[in-house]
DNA sequence: AGTTTGGTTCTTTTAATTCAGAACCAAAAG
DNA sequence: CTTTTGGTTCTGAATTAAAAGAACCAAACT
């Protein structure tokens, strides 16, 4: 059983709000949460779920998902039959990059759609052009922030 | 009643799905999809029940909180009782900027917490530090890409 | 071999969304 | 002033998602 400040239980709250109006199952927001603000950054699945006070299930459940989404790694330490789980913050960019092409894969889509339209809505069709535009053009300019972002860490890092 | 072909059929089943996952609700996704291939941009509320056959209720909840959320605007015109409902297509670009400025946000909660994680864990908060300083730096470069898109858009219309 | 530990998986319960149906209402038409 | 049109709002039912509880299982320990 991790002990918490008023502090880390309130950020613990906050922050998993944050994540479930982003659409992620309360469990797997609140062990994300855990994991970033306790003391110690790696918790074994018994502290998870003293910790958060709910069912095994719930927490074997959530953790293998945040495990298969790359959010949370699992570490076994020889001799010891526990497994530790750390939150993965290497991975955020990774993750972030994934979640946005995502978003914008939603552009195939709307080329299927300007292929269908009629063509006597000229200034929809248009409008339309205009968004799968803007959308091609936030790709090609995402890859470069990414590799902006990748360069200077590589420079920081000579 | 809206004719629609199998093609327009398949496509308003597919943006539906795509959009469900994204977490909006079904009969708003489909109002949404039907908006965008319907061969008439604007469709009245009965012709919107008929086409998707639901009820009145759901489409009056749905059209109200995609007109709430700027996905669909509402026309009265002169001397017509109905309202027509059509997809805003021009707000996409803004939509997106909120959605990314909305993920962003983020940011704020994880410097909260940087703020109180205890100094024993050097990597760790060195990690949460880079992310920090990631989302920081998207945040500069998206507003410049924004800008860039805008500056694009106005040399076209000269 | 038998027991304990560290979980997983299956079933049930609970809670939250979503939708339909009916009652309702305001503005326009007759 | 009554009726029709174009919706809205308020239940309640049905579906879906999330969590709990219990049975289960494999690896390690005795």
């Amino acid at each position: 059983m991790i002990e918490l400040s008023t502090e880390q239980l309130e950020i613990i709250q906050k922050m998993s709000v944050f994540q479930v109006r982003a659409g992620m199952p309360p469990t797997e927001a609140r062990i994300l949460a855990l994991l970033l603000v306790s003391d110690r950054t790696e918790l074994t699945f018994d502290e998870i779920r003293e910790t958060l006070s709910t069912s095994k299930s719930a927490v074997s459940t959530a953790l293998n998902t945040l495990v298969l989404r790359n959010k949370v790694e699992s570490i076994t330490i020889p001799g010891d039959r526990k497994r530790y789980f750390k939150h993965q913050l290497k991975n955020w960019n990774a993750n972030a990059k994934d979640g946005l092409e995502k978003l914008l894969s939603v552009n195939q889509l709307l080329k299927e759609i300007l292929a269908v339209r009629t063509s006597e809505t000229q200034d929809f069709n248009q409008d339309l052009r205009n968004v799968i535009a803007f959308i091609d053009f936030m790709q090609v300019e995402l890859v470069q922030v990414f590799e902006k972002w990748n360069n200077l860490q590589n420079k920081e890092n000579n």
